[in-house]
DNA sequence: GCCGTTTTCGGCCCGACTGTTTTCAGTCG
């Protein structure tokens, strides 16, 4: 999906390719989980994978041995992988997208191939309807039926669901829980509350002394399509959004590890329990436990199933075994950006441009928010779609905007989000961007620029000294648009160089950077401006999601630019114009 | 196939639910 680090995702879906047709192979499931772990080690690599060959430095990673280094190292140099080529030959190229029908594992997938040769989804379809696999054993006509549905789902495009519609619909199951009664507290867990961009299916805990009748309840709700699975603990339904939400009821003693466990990663959580072994500990979703005496020994909150295991609180966000394990066992966990580190929102649209409230609406509703400043960045005149400003029009919304401060609290900063030009120049000339408080610079326009052509337009704008701060770098809309090609470690050097900040856009369907590319701009020393690009005042309130963005990225407030008080952030925003002492 | 604060060999995370079984395998998270 990304462009860079190109090879680390290239490689990761390879090693999960291996690992898919191992199992489907009946190899050993720990070397399954091996090639599994290694593909996730490589997509959680904020670091271009040829830098650590080069250096290298392979089997330091996680998960990679000898062995794998040493695939890794043949595809970077032929762009092949033999044994890959080998485990493809037995089976047909689509036969591993049976797979991705819920509820069929490898071991039946394997055996409908072998026996009626059932090598894709459509195939697999007819042989249900015609109710031919119901000649192979195992099969009856529960499992036909739910097949017949998981194929209709999988065909209906099982596209996964942006971060901020998954919080809302769980903000509104669990509202809808906590009103029936018998429920004592809530908690989304799961990706949901790590924050990843996207997800597939939300995960809500409930404590209860009834847990019957909180089910009841939740398989009941007006929203619930259809009842995949319901038993005395748990229930999995399919939600009117489309998505699937599980929920489980556990006792308030377990709570914690419960917590722990169904907020994952699985990763994480496969890591958690090696170390626990280890410990002579065993860790399940209702507490850690000695192993020898089988007694409890925590699991009423996540510090004490944490610290169980000599370890610190991980947040959530940086449960992924990206490095957080190992980090927390040195005791280097990072200190987290939180929201009550944001000062002001750097990137705001009004209806001077394509936003749809005033300027005063803007300004009022982000006092409301208690910011100490807002950034008014209307689009620039090349923006035409946009209704962006000409030189004329934005010098007349500067003096409008200076004429307003006075009855705010609020500090209104004069912005635009400047358009880069195809050649990197900008829409506005040096002598009306000085007259600016902080400038943002983007690309709208020419999204298939070859490679070198897109980065070397971004680098030259970054090196304009007017130039604060790269709006959305990437340009990619989740599940609608590519992000542009682009040389992102150019970027960020070139970023560094000339003391500008990179955006991490928090707009629900932005999230640019995102959250690999985030770290790798921090680790490169580039700070971040976390921004909600707001359109509507609603969209104000996106803010947590670009937080989520950076956390996951290991971020904390003093890389952030917006954690900056005012005078400090216009410091740093006029430190590089011709006449301003550095 | 990886890995080491009991190990360079012998382990490798844990439990719920389903469907098809007569005691469990497969799948999922």
């Amino acid at each position: 999906m990304y462009h860079e680090p190109v090879k680390n995702l290239e490689l990761a879906r390879l090693f999960n390719e291996m690992a898919r047709l191992l199992e489907v192979q009946n190899e050993s499931v720990f070397r399954v989980r091996a090639y599994a772990r290694a593909a996730q080690t490589l997509e959680t690599l904020a670091e271009s994978v040829e830098a650590v060959a080069a250096r290298g430095e392979l089997g330091k990673l996680q998960g990679i041995g000898r062995d794998l280094a040493a695939k890794i190292e043949e595809y970077l140099a032929t762009r092949r992988i033999a044994q890959l080529e080998e485990l493809r030959r037995g089976l047909p190229p689509t036969f591993l997208t049976l797979l991705e029908i819920r509820g069929l594992g490898p071991k039946t997938a394997k055996l409908l191939y072998d026996r009626l040769g059932a090598d894709s989804v459509e195939r697999l379809l007819a042989l249900a309807e015609s109710g031919e696999i119901l000649r192979v054993p195992g099969i009856a006509e529960k499992t036909r039926t739910n097949l017949l549905k998981a194929i209709a789902l999988w065909k209906a495009g099982r596209a996964r669901t942006l971060l901020a519609t998954a919080r809302e619909i769980a903000a509104q199951v669990g509202r809808a829980l906590a009103a029936e009664g018998g429920v004592d507290r809530v908690e989304v867990a799961g990706s949901l509350r790590r924050m990843r961009e996207t997800v597939k299916d939300i995960d809500i805990l409930v404590t209860s002394t009834e847990p019957a009748r909180v089910i009841k309840t939740f398989v009941a709700l007006p929203s619930v399509l259809e009842v995949a699975a319901q038993g005395d603990t748990k229930a999995s339904v399919r939600h009117a959004a489309g998505l699937r939400v599980d929920l489980r009821v556990v006792e308030p003693e377990a709570f914690g590890a419960a917590l722990q466990y169904f907020t994952g990663s699985k990763d994480h959580n496969v890591r958690i329990r090696e170390l626990a072994r280890r410990h002579g500990l065993s860790v399940s979703e209702y507490g850690v436990f000695d192993e020898k005496t089988g007694a409890r020994v925590a699991g009423k909150t996540e510090e004490e199933v944490y610290g169980a295991l000599g370890l610190p609180w991980i947040p959530p966000e940086l449960r992924e075994n990206a490095g957080e394990i190992e980090a927390a066992r040195a005791g280097r966990l990072p200190t987290l950006v939180a929201g009550a580190a944001i000062r002001g929102d750097l990137h705001a649209h009004t209806d001077w441009s394509d936003g749809h409230h005033t300027l005063e609406e803007l300004v009022a509703a982000a006092q409301a928010r208690d910011y100490e400043y807002i950034v008014v960045s209307d689009h620039s005149k090349s923006a035409t779609v946009a209704h962006g400003l000409d030189v004329d029009r934005l010098e007349a919304q500067i003096a409008t905007l200076r004429a307003l401060q006075p009855r705010y609290r609020i500090r209104i900063l004069a912005s635009t989000e400047c358009d880069i030009l195809a050649d990197g120049t900008l829409d506005f000339p040096d002598e009306v961007l000085r007259k600016l408080d902080v400038v943002l610079a983007a690309v709208h326009s020419r999204f298939t620029l070859p490679r070198d052509a897109m980065t070397a337009r971004i680098v030259r704008a970054l090196a304009n000294p007017y130039v604060n701060i790269l709006a959305h770098p990437t340009g990619r809309l989740l599940g609608e648009r590519e992000p542009y090609d682009v040389d992102l470690d150019g970027v960020f050097d070139a970023a560094r160089a000339h003391g500008k900040a990179v955006e991490i856009n928090a707009s629900a369907a932005r999230l640019d950077l995102n959250d690999v590319h985030a770290r790798r701009a921090a680790e490169l020393g580039v700070p971040v401006a976390i921004s909600t690009d707001t359109h509507w005042l609603a969209n104000l309130d996106n803010l947590p999601l670009g937080l989520g963005v950076a956390r996951r990225a290991w971020i904390g407030p003093a890389q952030v630019v917006n954690a900056l008080p005012a005078a400090d952030l216009l410091a740093w925003a006029h430190r590089g114009r011709p006449g301003v002492r550095a």
